[in-house]
Order: structure tokens, then C-alpha cells, then sequence
DNA sequence: TAATTGCTGTGAAAAAGGTAACGCTGTGCA
DNA sequence: TGCACAGCGTTACCTTTTTCACAGCAATTA
């Protein structure tokens, strides 16, 4: 059993997306081509990460949609479901707890932490807010394996350290910082400085052609 | 004059940041393991990257802060300053538009854009908000080169067909939508949900260990 | 029935990305 | 002075990731 690359547990990610708006639109059946097009990849590539999959397209036909968006379920969620904790209930904080609300059955916000009085013992964006006192708590009780880190960045290695220290094993950090974690805990950065930055960059250089 | 990786872009634009922490640590000068510590990198790494600069430590001090980062704004920066737009002001675009106020004096996002008549024509977040239909007229207007999308889905291609159309040759997308652009737009996807499925994944390997 | 077609799964090749190693250089110290 | 040192720039090497290419297979066609 070979270990499957982040890169490809990201795709995998993409292609469950696209599959449920193929599926939408009524569709059954679907070729690596026409999968790889939209996901502005190639088909060898999309073929290259089913094979992590123990689902089969067949030659003929393709793939069936229900069945392989079936096989990426069971390949990429837990079974009982993960819950995720995320600290900090800002501008971002916010805008995040509303856009994953009820998005994945399987992976969802279960409880937001902040320090701010004003923001905490209340529902926010339909999560309840707890004050950090009740972090380490919390985490161990709904049994949290992710945190989302959305907090300043001066405060998210602190932050980050009371999220493992309570058990989780997976960060995604949204503060422009670079935060240390023994190497049992995932890490993971967006950081949207650099994304932008990069974009202006290119974005340069193509307009000047 | 080879070009420069995207990855290496996003890394230099990662050095920028961690050095002007160090400067405001009242740093002088910095070795190349320790911004590599700073970056959860290489020492290597962090050398080779800097080979696209102009600028060259020295073996015995190291780099001098001021000049590299100097010296990363030349490279990263367009000389006149870029200007950016956003579309979609939602809760996500106004946490952006919040975030990148006075961020970087040579990228700023100048202009809003939104089809909603309630928030159209008056400021939203320290940025004017324009009706869709100007995009056009102000992008041509105020020269702007990067398109940042935060609009439902099912709206993102035709607001980048407009982008594009308008002369933008940058795209940062939001939306969890895989876009078409012609080669002559560079295009860059954030994609929140696959980043924490990513992370959901690993931290569960991790935790079962 | 036999040849053809178009797509899958996968080994092999190629490309990209990252690491290690080495010559070089200025500095401090015996 | 001359020698050991520490760190830079760069090349060569190694690993990971992507692409290429082709055997195999079921449906279709002549
Ligand atoms: N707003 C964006 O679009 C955006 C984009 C990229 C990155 N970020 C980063 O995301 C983070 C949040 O951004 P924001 O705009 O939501 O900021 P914000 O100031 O609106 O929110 C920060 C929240 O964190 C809470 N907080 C502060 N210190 C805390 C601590 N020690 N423990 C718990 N909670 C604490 C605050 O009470 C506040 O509710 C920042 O690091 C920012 O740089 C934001
Ligand atoms: N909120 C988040 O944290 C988050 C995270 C990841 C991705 N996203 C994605 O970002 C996008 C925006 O998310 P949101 O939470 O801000 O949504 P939102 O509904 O709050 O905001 C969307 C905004 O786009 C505007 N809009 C809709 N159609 C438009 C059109 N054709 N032209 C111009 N403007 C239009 C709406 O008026 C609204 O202001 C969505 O695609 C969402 O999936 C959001």
C-alpha cells in the first residue's frame, strides 16, 4: 500500500467538486479527459490519482459519477466524521464559519474560540463561540483532530500550541506567520499575501508580452 | 536570464515578510539558515531562491535585511505600483478588502465590484464599491492588472470572462470553480475547502500513529 | 468473425523541484 | 603571517511529480 501525496489528496478533493456539479447536470458516466478539463489538468494525471482510489473506470463507459464520488468518500473522509475547531471569529473567522456551514457532512466547524468578551458564549454564523479557557476541554470532548488558526499573527503560535497541546493533529493557518509543529501534527498555511503577490507577478510579466 | 519559478516567487514574497519582522527585531543582518528556520525550510533552499535576485550576501555577515528586502521589492514589485480589483463583496470580499488596506503600498486593491445595488456606489471597507457594469471603464481607467474573485460559483466565469475582457492578465479565485483563461492570464485558485480536506486527511493519518 | 475504435491502468521516461557538497572569500586568532 | 572557520554562490545529484506510451479490453463495425 503505497502512501498517497498531498498533491493528490488535493486534486482528489478538486474532482470530488466537479463530479457533484457533473452529476447535476444529470450526467452519469465521465471520462478522464473530460474530468481532467475541468479541472484544467490532464487525463494521464487525473487516471494517475484514481489509481489511489480501489475503484475501476471501465474502458468503454468511463467512470460512473455516483460510484467514484462514492470512492473518494470513503477514501478521503472518516468514516464517523472529523469535527474542526477554529479560533479566532474575525472578518475571516466569520466569512469561514459561514462558507463551511453544512458544506461537508462528513467534515465540519463544531466550535469557534475567540478572547474577545464581546464575541464569546454566543452562536456566530451558526457556531457557538467559546471563551479559549475552555479550549483544551472542549477539543478533547468532540474529539477535534483539526484547527483552524484565524487569530493575528502575533498570536497564532501561541494559539497553535494550546490547539496541540489539546490533542489536534492538523493546522490550517491562516495568519501570515510560520508556525512550528512537531512533526505528528499537520501543517498546513493559505496565505493570501504571497497568492496575490504571485498573481501581480505573472500577471506583470504576461502583459508585457 | 532564466525565469523564476512560481513556487520561488511565493517564497520570496514569504522572505519579504519574515524579514521585515526581523528588522522590526531591530535585526541587521540575517544568515541563510535562519531565515530558512523562519520559513520551515532549507538553508538551500532559501540560497537558491535568492539567486534571482541581483543581490549577493556576504559569505561572512550574511545578508543585510534592509538591502535584501530592497532588493526582493525591485524583483517582486512593478516600479509604478499595481493595482488590483475585487469582485464580490461578500463576507469574504470585505474580509479581503479589510486585510489588504495598507498592506503593500505597491499593490493595492483600488476598486470593489458588485452586481448588488445595495452595495454598489459607496465605500465598503476603505474601497469604493462600482456597479458591474463600469468594470470596464474603471479597470481600462486606473490600469488595472489583477482580477480578485469572490463571487458565488456559478457566477466566477462570466465576472473573469468580464475581467479578462477588460484587460486584467492576473486572476485570484475564490470561488470553488475550476475557471478557463486564455495563456496570456496567469491564474491562481485558493481553494479553502480542498486545503482543509488536505489537512483533515493527514491529521487523521497522523493521529492514528 | 475479424478488424477497428477509444478508453483504462500502469511501467518507463521526462521534467520539476529540492538537497547536498564544494570551491571561494573575508575574518579572527594563534 | 598563516591557518581554521563559517557561510555564500553554484553545480551536480537525488527525489518527487508529471507526462508519455502502450498493452489490454469491451463494444462496434465491416
Ligand atoms: N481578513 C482577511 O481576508 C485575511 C486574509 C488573509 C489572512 N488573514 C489573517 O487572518 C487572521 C485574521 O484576520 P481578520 O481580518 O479576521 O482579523 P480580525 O482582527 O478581524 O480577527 C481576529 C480575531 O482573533 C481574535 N483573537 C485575537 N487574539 C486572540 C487570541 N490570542 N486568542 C483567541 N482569539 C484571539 C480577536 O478577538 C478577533 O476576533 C489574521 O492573522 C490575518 O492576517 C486575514
Ligand atoms: N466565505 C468564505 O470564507 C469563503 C471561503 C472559500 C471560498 N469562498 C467562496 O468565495 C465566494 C464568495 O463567498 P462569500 O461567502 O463572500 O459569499 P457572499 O454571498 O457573501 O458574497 C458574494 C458576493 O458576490 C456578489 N455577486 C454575486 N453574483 C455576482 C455577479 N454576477 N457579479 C458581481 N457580483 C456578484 C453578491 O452580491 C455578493 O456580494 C464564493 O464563491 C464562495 O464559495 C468563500
Amino acid at each position: 500500500m503505497k502512501k498517497t501525496s498531498a498533491k493528490t489528496i488535493g486534486r482528489l478533493s478538486l474532482y470530488r467538486l466537479l463530479l457533484d456539479n457533473l452529476r447535476r447536470d444529470n450526467g452519469i458516466t465521465v471520462y478522464s479527459h473530460e474530468l481532467a478539463a475541468a479541472a484544467n489538468c490532464s487525463a494521464a494525471q487525473v487516471r494517475r490519482d484514481l489509481m489511489s482510489l480501489d475503484y475501476a473506470g471501465s474502458p468503454v463507459h468511463g467512470y460512473r459519477i455516483t460510484d467514484l464520488i462514492e470512492s473518494i468518500d470513503n477514501f478521503l473522509d472518516h468514516p464517523q466524521g472529523q469535527s474542526v475547531a477554529l479560533v479566532g471569529v474575525g472578518n475571516l473567522g466569520r466569512a469561514i464559519l459561514s462558507y463551511f456551514r453544512g458544506r461537508r457532512p462528513k467534515l465540519s466547524i463544531v466550535a469557534a474560540f475567540d478572547d474577545d468578551e464581546h464575541k464569546i458564549n454566543r452562536v456566530i454564523n451558526g457556531t457557538w463561540c467559546y471563551p479559549m479557557a475552555d479550549l483544551r476541554k472542549i477539543v478533547k470532548e468532540k474529539n477535534i483532530l483539526v484547527g483552524v488558526i484565524t487569530v493575528p499573527p502575533n498570536a497564532a503560535q501561541t494559539v497553535a500550541d494550546q490547539l496541540i497541546e489539546a490533542g489536534v493533529h492538523g493546522l490550517l493557518n491562516f495568519a501570515p506567520a510560520r508556525l512550528k509543529a512537531p512533526p505528528q501534527v499537520y501543517l498546513e498555511d493559505v496565505d493570501m499575501t504571497m497568492s496575490l503577490e504571485k498573481v501581480a507577478y505573472f500577471s506583470r510579466l504576461r502583459a508585457e508580452e
